[in-house]
DNA sequence: ATTTGTACATACTATTTAGTATGGTATAAC
DNA sequence: GTTATACCATACTAAATAGTATGTACAAAT
């Protein structure tokens, strides 16, 4: 008889940065535990010293894959996808807001930054690939250079922001009223 | 003779509170030890759990000490103040950016927020107080309901992020930017 | 001056946690 | 099937940390 629950799915680095980078956004990186981590994913520290000698090294490779999939991925997505300008920013913005991506550790690792040099270097040049990426839309919707880094900075301020205010509004409401925000950046009066 | 060094300032709940919150700031909830704050206040845990009876008790006044100095003491300075709506939105602009008030510890009270069922609940209540005291200032300045609901939105995110997006701009630029900013929400063409 | 209560020090315990040492098990190559 | 390697378990150590028990210093009131 084939036993299921004896098929142990072994892991590698890549798991333990993805479900390393999903308790940080819960939890935040002061309160990130080895035997935490173990415990959910089922293993004993053996398995974590065997992929990463330190605690540092871990949380280091949880910063990548944050960079990797928070960022790079997102944009190689919307750009794959092409469309007109206020598409992609929109996309941008939806990403950001509908569960595909785990933005809930944009907060834990902005607050990482403050003690942690690296973090606060990933962030710093994160935040700048993403503003690459929005001015160039804003561009070309016919914003000056002034006026497009202007609604870039407001754009991703309320994106940033919708990922750290706590709302208890119902999905529906948060949608539109997210949209007029949108729309009051991107199409001024 | 006059030992100045045998002056000892005893301190009260007040300043362990301040202490607190700064230094929560600086390294998170989750880091915030108990004998580290000793350090730095130069007393030890007698001191401490002669003001608190336990570790808990002292993030709650943390707490409580955040919602007064950076929401009611902030408003009230304003209020007191008076002068047009566009004055009292650009001062409370200002108060978050001066550091006058240490608002630092937002983006690690609203981490907190995620695990703490207290904090989450004074982080919602605060970011209501905070709106309710903008939004009438933009209906003064004539903007509709729904617009000046959208407008404060926008500001308060900006508000938000100022203190948390890290920045490498000088003062000078980052004052600019803000101003521009601040025009195309509070005055848009 | 004695008392009283506030504020703090010292020395301890129990628990948690990062890291190590070592042995075991699954899986693919040969 | 034997072997090599990747992956994991178990059992430990050392350090950090929340909390306690108890004694002490100082200030104000009586």
């Amino acid at each position: 008889m084939v036993n299921m629950k004896n098929i142990k799915r072994r892991l590698g680095k890549e798991q333990w940065a993805a479900h390393g980078l999903k308790m940080l956004g819960q939890i935040g990186v002061g309160s990130l535990r080895i035997d935490d981590l173990c415990r959910h994913l089922k293993v004993t520290k053996g398995s974590f010293y065997w992929h990463f000698k330190s605690r540092t090294e871990f949380l280091n490779a949880v910063l990548e894959h944050w960079k990797q999939t928070a960022t790079f991925d997102i944009i190689d997505r919307i750009e794959a996808k092409g469309g007109l300008p206020q598409d992609k920013i929109l996309a941008l913005f939806d990403e950001s807001n509908s569960g595909v991506v785990d933005f809930s550790a944009e907060q834990a690792i902005r607050h990482w930054a403050k003690t942690k040099k690296q973090a606060a270097q990933a962030v710093l040049y994160i935040d700048n690939q993403r503003m690459k990426f929005l001015i160039p839309q804003f561009r070309a919707l016919g914003f000056s250079k002034s006026e497009a880094e202007t609604r870039t900075r407001l754009l991703y301020s309320l994106i940033i922001s919708e990922a750290i205010i706590y709302q208890k509004e119902k999905p529906a409401n948060r949608r539109r009223r997210q949209r007029q925000c949108f729309d009051a950046i991107v199409f001024p009066a």
